[in-house]
RNA sequence: AGAGGAGUGGCAGAGUGGUCGAUUGCGGCGGUCUUGAAAACCGUUGUACCGCGAGGUACCGGGGGUUCGAAUCCCUCCUCCUCUGCCA
């Protein structure tokens, strides 16, 4: 979430970042933070200055017991009865205007990098380069979803019968071009120097705060009743949170770390003509980087996170496309953001398959995440992350584009990991 | 899952109702001494909020309560340890 020192000390700017997203009531809702901040630290100073007397007071008591003064002390217990009263009160107002404060900062999405382009929706998006060359296919050419078929390696089927809708069931050369892929990305991304974490894929109901999946998407991910447990829609939750409430050394950072995990995501509402297949589906792998940094080097950070992903996809041999969302588009959370696009050459479209993002502090001052420099003060990191890379539509891609009439080729850098060349 | 025990500052570990943000040791930082280092000695050593400042308030696993006053008493939740049970 913005701190409120942020819209204080840059009402404009804030202003203005809300609005290229175009978030509606920035000016009523800005001013309204404000005010509740100013409500929040009048009644912390009265409190507390009413809290000293009594403090004051309960000493004086104590050492009239000491002293046997007994009346002495009677009588000063009665003035305190009135103190408590006002205590009380105000400790209310002031709790009343932190809760009714950080409800409504959760409300406000992060302020866009001075680049971001101002636009609605996913049409207004920048594309800031195009790689590869997109595949002439052979006149029979298939969707994904024909192919899975065809070979006999993902089954939608047999997920409906296990689990339900969009929970594909891997097998063979399909189970075995997953393993491959999630090798093959965090060998990647060990070489380029991220250190590998295996988190829990089950999260408290706190690391979702820490991360903005709460309260803002509750709906999204699938909950353990039983165990108040969310599971988790990306590794970006749980890596994340590992240093949340954490308090780094300025030499620590960057920490940047990678993992693979499974992901849930329960797309309430979100199924359509576009969605087919691998496409879209609740449970899916991805391995993901993520990134605490200096405040100074976040945006570095993020250039060369995005130049990794493309490595990625480069040694994949599939064409993509980066772009810079604009600020309608743009996750709630993000300060900026790239998507990496692969064309899908059989659906004749382009498929995200990573989303590389700068959160600034937004996600670090709700984690508490800081770092003392050599000047001894503690300031916010700054977090990033993206996926690099998630599977399901980089299969789509692979499938579809390397299709021939004698089987699907299997990129040259999957072969020692996948045993074989063509499916 | 049941029974018992425990959670205190970076770490170890005192403190069982009042002057305790908390004895002490280790570690860290600064200094004295030294050519330098070690040792010894001296000093210092958390976080957050409020306040122009002086300073104040809060924090002893989390939350709530009793009391003029809580690290200390009560309730509740969480976590860890031991034993029993179950289990990959």
């Amino acid at each position: 979430m913005l701190l409120v020192n942020q819209i204080r000390e840059n009402y404009i700017g804030v202003l203005e970042g809300l609005q290229k997203r175009n978030f509606p009531n920035a000016e009523t809702v800005l001013k309204q933070a404000l005010e509740l901040d100013d409500l929040r630290k009048s009644t912390q100073t009265q409190r507390d200055q009413i809290q000293a007397e009594s403090n004051s007071i309960s000493k004086q008591i104590g050492m009239l017991m000491k002293e046997g003064k007994k009346e002495e002390a009677e009588q000063a217990k009665n003035r305190t009865a009135e103190i408590k009263v006002q205590i009380k009160e105000l400790e209310e107002q002031n709790s009343t205007a932190e809760e009714e404060l950080k409800a409504l900062l959760y409300t406000i999405p992060n302020v866009p990098h001075s680049s971001v382009p101002a636009g609605k929706s996913a049409e207004d998006n920048e594309v800031v380069l195009e790689h590869g060359t997109i595949p002439e296919l052979h006149a029979d050419k298939q969707p994904h979803w024909e192919l899975i078929k065809k070979y006999d390696i993902i089954d939608f089927d047999l997920g409906v019968k296990i689990t339900g809708a969009g929970f594909p069931v891997y097998k063979g050369k399909g189970a075995r071009l997953q393993r491959a892929l999630i090798n093959f990305f965090l060998d990647e991304a060990l070489a380029a120097g991220f250190t590998e974490v295996q988190p829990p894929i089950l999260v408290n109901e706190d690391s979702g705060y820490g991360t903005g999946q709460l309260p803002d998407k509750e709906g999204q991910m699938y909950f353990a009743t039983a165990d108040n447990l969310y599971l988790i829609p990306t590794a970006e939750v749980p890596i994340t949170n590992l240093y949340r409430d954490v308090i780094l050394s300025e030499e620590d950072l960057p920490i940047r770390n990678v993992g693979y995990t499974p992901c849930f995501r329960r797309e309430a509402g979100s199924w359509g003509a576009h969605v087919r297949g691998l496409n879209r589906l609740h449970q899916f792998d991805k391995v993901e980087i993520v990134q605490i940094t200096h405040p100074d080097k976040s945006y570095e950070a993020l250039e060369s996170m995005s130049a990794y992903v493309q490595s990625l996809l480069q040694k994949l041999e599939l064409p993509y496309r980066v772009l810079r969302l604009c600020g309608g588009d743009m996750g709630f959370t993000s300060a900026l953001t790239y998507d990496m696009e692969v064309f899908s050459a059989a659906q004749e479209r382009w498929l995200e398959v990573s989303s590389v993002s700068n959160f600034e502090t937004y996600q670090t001052n709700r984690l508490k995440l800081r770092f003392k420099g050599s000047d001894k003060k503690t300031q916010l990191a700054h977090s990033l992350n993206g996926s690099a890379l998630a599977l399901p539509r980089i299969v789509a891609a692979i499938l579809e584009n390397n299709q021939t009439p004698d089987g699907i080729k299997m990129p040259k850098v999957l072969q020692p990991y996948l045993g074989f060349d063509k499916i």
